[in-house]
DNA sequence: TAGTTTAGTTAAACTAGTTTAATGTTTTTT
DNA sequence: AAAAAACATTAAACTAGTTTAACTAAACTA
């Protein structure tokens, strides 16, 4: 991008702040903005029908956060987005995408890397959850993001790892005694 | 589209047969090809340390199959495609595709919204995988895709919803019986 | 037409992960 | 500083799904 690019882009990026606990996007509502983390921690979540919660996606510093589905047909959200602290975003809205990437053709091609290695990573991730145990995923994940886990309750681990808080804490005393 | 694009457009795809059991892509080959499924049955898997197959994505007529991950970044791919049936594709090449966008560039849109959905559908599949149980998952499967089960034998079957054959027979027998 | 491979079924023994429930620990509120 | 709320641990009973193994059925090969 050229300078001048740079400068066209911030006119169409609005930061915004949130504190701990507020919903960034609800389940239900259409998503209106594609947003960078530029400080914070945010969970993606669904409730199933029995109401139990699961974690899509965890979201610190420099990683974009939206609903996607929702965001690109604007339909109804599926997910909910929540901060587990303050945080803040640089967020995009849907009404001015069009216009942004008309004026800054780089742009479409990033969003679309962006979409590529998200969706590379959402099936990997479908990988790991059929040939990994939960022991095995677990230890995949404190090796990646080797930050996150003191910044986020173990429950919510538990969750973004597909299992019970219970079976964590049997997991975590298995590997603490060896 | 105007008609002369999708003239253009022509000169960028390929058509190619591949014979059943011919693989599109090997894991560890680098995916040169973004491939529209014309005629025919794919499968997408991987094959983890201890031998085991698991199929991230069956194909079948009008849907795209390349490992995305290695088609954008040229790095060797972690995923086989492999052919179920006589199959015939529509593909583009990594080298043109630059040269594509540019000439057309609504193209550059079409993949991103394509993108978009896979990244979608992608998400939901791991949803499914943490909040259905292995019935309730093989019962969607056949309600959304009604006429794939009797394209493909069962064991592949198993390996998508992340089950045993055994078990998927169990399923059946199951509910067959009510 | 028999013989061999490939796919599908059934059942018993097993294991990874859940549920329930009680108890302990930390953090927040007042 | 006490009370309440939120989070974490442990253990026993349970269940969904796996493993192993033996058997049946279909599909290719000769």
């Amino acid at each position: 991008m050229t300078s001048e690019e740079i400068n066209t882009l911030s006119n169409y990026v609005t930061e915004r702040k949130y504190l701990k606990g507020q919903y960034i996007l609800q389940q239900g509502d259409v998503c209106k903005h594609s947003s960078f983390i530029l400080q914070g921690c945010t969970k993606m979540f669904f409730v199933d029908d029995t109401g139990q919660e699961h974690i899509i996606m965890l979201g610190v510093e420099d990683w974009w956060v939206s609903d996607i589905g929702s965001f690109i047909e604007q339909k109804p959200a599926q997910f909910n987005i929540q901060c587990l602290e303050d945080t803040v975003l640089a967020q995009f809205h849907v009404d001015t995408m069009d216009e942004v990437y008309q004026k800054i053709p780089a742009l479409e091609r990033f969003f679309r890397k962006l979409l590529e290695r998200g969706l590379a990573a959402s099936q990997k991730r479908i990988i790991r959850n059929f040939s990994m145990t939960a022991k095995e995923r677990y230890l995949y994940f404190k090796n990646t993001y080797p930050n996150i886990e003191q910044r986020i309750p173990q429950y919510l681990l538990a969750s973004y790892l597909g299992i019970t808080k219970e079976f964590l804490s049997k997991i975590k005393s298995q590997l603490a005694s060896q």
